[in-house]
DNA sequence: CGTCGGCATTACAACGATGCAAAGCGACGT
DNA sequence: ACGTCGCTTTGCATCGTTGTAATGCCGACG
């Protein structure tokens, strides 16, 4: 059985209270009783049941983290991040992932996955608005990502219509016209992907046509999906001269059907990705890619629900951008 | 504030006990009666606080996963099967990464990170047996991964010298002789990788030389140390006609290298990797890999924690080996 | 020498839920 | 009509911790 604060104050001959004073270091203890509590603790090996604590204290110490998929190396990135964003602030984290499918991100939105946790970081995918105005729950919630909502929650993404229009940018620069976009949505109303805005915003102001003939939807956001979609896109007569992907796990995959049919990187087809995932760096095309600044994504959000946590005065609700930057790589190499 | 038991005792007319009786749907409870609680639970929209209940019961419905590293996929992927094994049971997770260092993995071990939990599932990297044998945790541990210690507690993993030499025989059986190993860990005085020792095994076996040249140590297990150790490999002017990596990451990166240097693979040289990561099946040359059975090796760790927390009769600590196969792709693709 | 002030220590209740055992209640048999 | 039996419902204690308020103790001051 586990040593108690009771087992303790026996051992040591005090009360209950004050033991429980050293343990949290509570002024109005005088030394030598201090030093004969902590030789107990030490000799009993006493460590204070955080279950008992956070129930008188109501709080358990834990955040959730609920991401569409682990899989995808950029969440798996994010999650290491926030890991260690909320263990500088002796906060461990619940993970969860919903597959990006609705009624998982809708129950993990209403606690109904984990019900032990302080707060909870979210980054939804299909989930819509009215799924999160139902929320009763009264943990804070902050949102991360590409999908925007007018509720009041905090929301922590970077400028993703910003950073889409500076990479189209690039690939225009580079002398590029017919510039594809891979990782539309597929069968939905919704409005648009921002990227995609900033795909079609940045094609306009450049007195380019935005050919909604380059846009493929994929069904999900892996590698096959890409590699599906760029081979549709081809076969279907399609050739652009450069790829714009939602993200770096599509680019990859359209790449490897770009190789496969024999179309050079970046010569024939310039690529962008979006994410910066590591693998990127290390194929035999590089990526070129949008890096958002993963660390501080982490940090705000972790921060942001502390900071509602303490009280902090019911604020508004926040759009915080994070920083990103576009990383060049071999894959939008000049040509020369 | 939320609504307890007394709340809907109160609002029922009855006592806090009934009410609890029906949300655990104990037997003796009167249809009438558990319908008139059930409609004030919904009513006030109860839910119970498992911080007080866990507390009563001892019990968190929660088991920690700790793995060196998120961002190889490896980990993440595992991580995700983890995540959903423990949801079969009604149990969540929550996931700590260690970094792979000895400091870091101790301190899961013995509890130290996460103090709300029924079980650790931790995959060592540096740990050592007395780093555990020192663990006075009384909560349930389970080990992954391809470290073995002689202490009591479950090991789950593959047979890592089998699948390794499995690799090796499948280079061999392409006609390669000078295959090189990459990803042996530097400056350790341990018994090496079980991965390295199949790999001896099996050139030994096949009346090849084992050539200590040929293998290369590394920092750590991402992309750009494979990158690293195969160039240093190359510069010191051995050309092997195949490469087995440590996992597939290393294996990325080392391609990278040889193509960069205008070796073809599979031609000059072949490569075989480690975990079947998504990754290595969208590379410009698609990669051979050891395909661990994720699934069941996470189904086999929450079992085995749930069992031993059922108190299961304290049987013998078992070494378990989940299912494995080779996947051959295009880094191994016979000469024609 | 007695009283007051202030710090150290203690007692008690409470956080929310559940196990146990006792109490309540209706029905049945005699 | 009364006692008994058995199921339903309830009261109480408890899990381990901490906040609040009360107590104890000592020295200082008048």
């Amino acid at each position: 059985m586990r040593v108690s604060l009771k087992d303790v104050a026996l051992h040591a001959g005090v009360s209950i209270k004050t033991v429980s004073n050293v343990v949290n270091d509570q002024p109005h203890v005088t030394p030598t009783m201090r030093a004969r509590v902590q030789k107990s603790i030490d000799e009993l090996g006493y460590r204070p049941n955080l279950t008992a604590r956070h129930l008188r204290k109501g709080r358990t110490g834990i955040v959730a983290l609920a991401l569409p998929e682990l899989g995808n190396p950029y969440f798996a990135e994010l999650a290491a991040e926030v890991v260690d964003a909320a263990a500088e602030h002796d906060y461990t984290v619940l993970l969860d992932h919903t597959g990006g499918r609705r009624d998982q991100e809708t129950l993990v939105s209403q606690g109904f996955r984990a019900r032990v946790i302080d707060g909870l970081i979210l980054s939804p995918i299909e989930l819509e608005a009215e799924d999160l105005r139902q929320r009763a729950e009264p943990v804070p919630l902050v949102l991360l990502g590409e999908r925007e909502y007018d509720l009041p929650y905090d929301h922590i993404s970077i400028d993703n219509v910003a950073a889409a229009r500076e990479a189209v940018r690039h690939l225009i620069s580079l002398g590029r016209r017919d510039i594809a976009f891979l990782g539309a949505r597929k069968g939905r109303s919704q409005p648009a992907h921002l990227r995609l805005r900033g795909w079609r915003e940045e094609l306009d102001a450049a007195g380019l046509v935005a050919d909604h003939r380059l846009v493929a939807a994929t069904d999900g956001w892996g590698h096959a999906d890409g590699a599906v979609a760029m081979a549709r896109l081809l076969d279907a007569g399609h050739r652009p001269d450069a790829v714009f992907a939602y993200n770096d796990l599509i680019a990859i995959g359209a790449m490897r059907v770009l190789s496969e049919r024999g179309l050079r990187i970046p010569e024939d087809v310039a690529v962008v990705g979006f994410d910066d995932v590591v693998e990127g760096r290390f194929g035999a095309v590089t990526l070129t890619s949008v890096s958002p600044d993963k660390a501080s994504i982490a940090k705000m959000a972790v921060e942001s629900v502390l900071s509602q946590l303490n009280g902090a005065p019911r604020h508004q609700a926040r759009r915080i951008h994070a920083g990103y930057s576009l990383v060049q790589r071999e894959s939008t190499l000049g040509r020369g």
